[in-house]
DNA sequence: TATTGTTATACTCTATAACTATA
DNA sequence: TATAGTTATAGAGTATAACAATA
């Protein structure tokens, strides 16, 4: 008797599916980042940067949900290579901007964020990717969901 | 001149809103896990269990992508409260299967699963819920994403 | 009085390495 | 020789609390 394949009780549950699917693209991402020297992060904190430059800290942590206390070490890791300034604002609040060091980082890294979509979405279009994107969102930014 | 919110550079990245998503609908279960006592990895391995009873640590690990070593103390704690008993299959391997206790706290953490779905993907019907967890499951599970 | 940036710290989850006993 | 279970430990990511300086 060949041992039968244990059944799956998540098949049908979302935020299962939903969660197994995102480990595996952060750790496909990582992978992929990791010859830049960055993390998912480092990356997205890059990104959010280079489109909003002079964005402030507590601006950039509330945009990716990251905690004031915990963009700390990470735009002082980001500032210390060189690829990120600051500018005081009020003598409370730094802009935040891209050096030329990180405007090219940041561009090598959004060629992998690219091709991170492409390996892990594989026969969807950037087209279609959008609209997934938009439907994902929702779900999210929306007070659709849970409070 | 009101501040303009910030671009979001993500908006059309799959990943990124997977796991901004993920991430909400992880912590809505927790939320609503706490009152049963258990975390979702309990739940999950509860749930796994009770659809396979009699099946190992490593074959749930596997399973669920949790590592032995990282199964130990969870599924000591199960059995430390009465929910989970094992049984030797054979010196080195023990089936696992559900107590009592251990049933009847399984269908309270399914009820659980099912008002997370509701809530985090209000109007979906369960038909359609069912189409997406097939359709991210075959993203992870298949060889058709990363390696 | 609320917010920015900061420090220090704790907690959870996950990963690695090594070991014993068994198949 | 490979696998099951275990132990100990390290690391990442995230969370809380408190503080100083500023708005």
């Amino acid at each position: 008797m060949p041992a039968d394949p244990p059944l799956d009780p998540f098949a049908a549950t979302l935020g299962y599916q939903l969660r197994r699917l995102s480990l595996l693209v952060m750790a496909d991402l990582a992978d992929g980042l990791e010859p830049l020297g960055l993390r998912p992060a480092d990356a997205t904190v890059l990104l959010a940067i280079r489109i909003n430059p002079g964005i402030t800290q507590s601006e950039l942590g509330r945009m990716l949900a990251i905690k004031r206390a915990n963009m700390v070490p990470l735009v002082a890791g980001l500032e210390a290579r060189g690829l990120v300034a600051r500018a005081a604002v009020n003598g409370r609040s730094q802009a935040l901007t891209l050096t030329a060091a990180g405007e090219r980082l940041a561009g090598e890294a959004h060629a992998e964020t690219d091709a991170n979509e492409a390996r892990c979405f594989p026969g969807l279009s950037a087209a279609e990717r959008r609209r997934w994107a938009a439907t994902l969102h929702a779900l999210w930014s929306d007070g659709g969901g849970p409070g």
